[in-house]
DNA sequence: ACAAAAGTGTTCCTGTTACACCCATGT
DNA sequence: ACATGGGTGTAACAGGAACACTTTTGT
């Protein structure tokens, strides 16, 4: 009976963000390419629904979640996407091989009609926001040296960036703790750890 | 029959402001004050829709309207409200005294059910997109002088600004045209009267 | 020893702030 | 004549951009 399931009127779809050498996002393999997405259920806020969408994709959990915009679904039905995006590091999620995959956004294959302006939308806020809220650090694991937290903002920014200049104004911010720990990685001097200040947004 | 026609699952709501001594929003008196509705119609998409939603409570048209957020529909039902705000010249609009009337931003009512994020939220907004973004214009009647432009800034900011660093910074911002007109308004030296340099982002 | 990333200060320049007086008009 | 808002420049300051070398490690 379709008339009494017809397509739900209001879906969320969710662009997540990784970090990956080069700035990726989490894509469904269906007919298309597609974003996660779920129908919003009864007594269920729009966040939930959102949240679910990712989980039932991706098994990934505990991640904070922004809207981004609401889009007419492109039909002509009264029906809308209301998007979300969020930021995880790479090795947080296990994309389970037939569900998703980590796609550079540079380089996006076809996706879901109706799907690439959410994409779009989401790559320019990411870029945006980066500028005057401290979400990089979202990207990174608990801790994290000065160099991995300037090559996101280089990756995201599609710049290189002045380390002396960096590190001030990271400083400067006072978002972050240093940590006895160091990290070595390579032939050459261990860098020091640093942790977000006040605890994550994530969760 | 209740049933075939249901409350419907997305709806839109529309902030309306505007100037007159202080920042006031448009309220339509029902049970409590609330905001310019409507239900998204088949074959009609959600900007469309919230401009009829505006239309039909005061008659504006031709107004520029910018997505704010997407609610949840204050019950548990899976519904959603889509929020617009928009900003008008006071004296563009002929509110009907029956349907709407101007409400200071300050001294808000008691307003219906669920509103009163949607309000909050477009306040904010507002305040922050004035400081990156040239909409204060849209406030002002085509041509208006620089005193005027600087109180827009001063209410909506909530503090005075210094006139000749107003000054410089809008002449820096290349936005402005000087006309010929100059306009009198009583005991004191005409004023210049400015006209933005590309059209206005309304209509 | 060498390669590779970590770490560290100073100078210059640009943009922002603070500030006081004359001008043209209406009453 | 006086009250009112319109109009104008300069000096101090702060924040951002450019720039090179030493340190510690692995091989």
């Amino acid at each position: 009976m379709q008339d009494t399931n017809p397509l739900p009127p209001v879906r969320t779809a969710v662009v997540l963000f990784t970090i990956q050498q080069t700035l990726k996002l989490l894509l469904v393999r269906g007919d298309l390419w597609h974003l996660p997405t779920a129908a919003l259920g009864e007594n269920e806020g729009l966040e939930s629904c959102a949240k679910r969408a990712l989980a039932e994709a991706t098994g990934v959990e505990g991640v904070f979640l922004e809207q981004l915009y609401t889009f007419n679904d492109p039909d002509g039905a009264p029906r809308v996407i209301v998007s979300y995006y969020a930021l995880v590091p790479y090795d947080r999620v296990n994309v389970r091989p037939g569900s998703g995959e980590w796609i550079d956004s540079a380089a996006l294959p076809l996706v879901a009609h109706g799907q690439r302006p959410i994409v779009a939308c989401a790559c320019e806020r990411l870029a945006a926001k980066l500028e005057y809220a401290p979400i990089a650090y979202q990207f990174l694991a608990d801790q994290f040296t000065l160099g991995e937290l300037q090559s996101v903002y280089e990756i995201i920014g599609r710049q290189p960036l002045d380390k002396r200049n960096f590190r001030r104004r990271v400083r400067a911010s006072q978002c972050l703790l240093e940590t006895r720990d160091t990290r070595r990685g390579g032939s050459h001097r261990p860098a020091k750890l640093y942790r977000l200040r006040d605890a994550r947004p994530s969760i």
